[in-house]
DNA sequence: CAAATTAACTTGCAAAAAGCAAGTTAATTT
DNA sequence: AAATTAACTTGCTTTTTGCAAGTTAATTTG
């Protein structure tokens, strides 16, 4: 992986600067989902080698993990890391970009009014939730 | 341009979900830079027709805009939108989060502290700075 | 309990995007 | 008038995406 420059937003694109790392990111926060298979079954449809590749960088860039699923052998539970789950201000932001500026639907961003009003707290009290649920 | 779902965080990243078009933001946004060239100066270096391409691409997304340039007819003024100014945020959060967890040059991030104080009035500032030079 | 299915990949190949060096054109400076 | 600057464009190579199909281990089904 290789550093573009030393300004801390060159840096961050550098890791998560392309079409696909935050949806991983995004379906394990908002969406409950944990594994391959649920990653592929999103709306956007990753292709498989590129979903692969994505998994193999975020758990290298200390952004997700891999862990045994509770239910069975044959699947993999990604979770989050601090680090991870910290990227939610950016979602966010992300968010309430798009719902202002991009023609997105009104049921897949339900909570759009009382976030904008309210978005300091609503970040703070999801963040909280996901990190007490990650221990 | 094709939006692969209706998710805003997904419809987001079909505009500015790359390497390079957030540093071209950055550059106006923070760095005092309008022309081509200047873009091109930046430490990440950009290739001539990578940048060429986001400018069309930001320009047709209503990001930035084209102007005559005060000082030559031989340059092109690019400025940044209500739209593109109003990424100011996401890219406030790029920043704190590759200050907390990349290692960035701290030169390059002076105002860190302040910010991660007072992020809220820092930003709505900023904000406020940017779309008052605008007009 | 053998056969089918599921989960998580991998492989091969075509298409698109990025990177690099050089060239073009109009405006400006020397 | 000649050189330089600004904003691109072009051609070519390398890298990344996308798509279809195949692999292997675990699990479910008849």
């Amino acid at each position: 992986m290789k550093q573009r420059s030393d300004c801390p937003i060159s840096s961050a694109l550098d890791i998560i600067g392309d079409k696909w790392s935050l949806l991983i990111v995004r379906d394990i926060m908002m969406n409950g989902k944990n594994t391959y298979n649920e990653f592929l079954k999103s709306a956007e449809k990753i292709a498989t080698n590129v979903l692969a590749d994505r998994l193999v960088m975020l758990e290298s860039t200390g952004i997700i993990t891999k862990e045994e699923h509770p239910d069975s052998k044959a699947k993999i539970y990604y979770k989050l890391t601090e680090k991870g789950i910290d990227l939610l201000p950016i979602i966010i932001e992300l968010t309430l970009w798009a719902d202002e500026y991009l023609p997105v639907s009104k049921a897949a961003f339900a909570y759009g009014k009382v976030l904008k009003k309210d978005k300091e707290s609503i970040t703070k009290q999801m963040m909280a939730a996901l990190k007490k649920a990650n221990k």
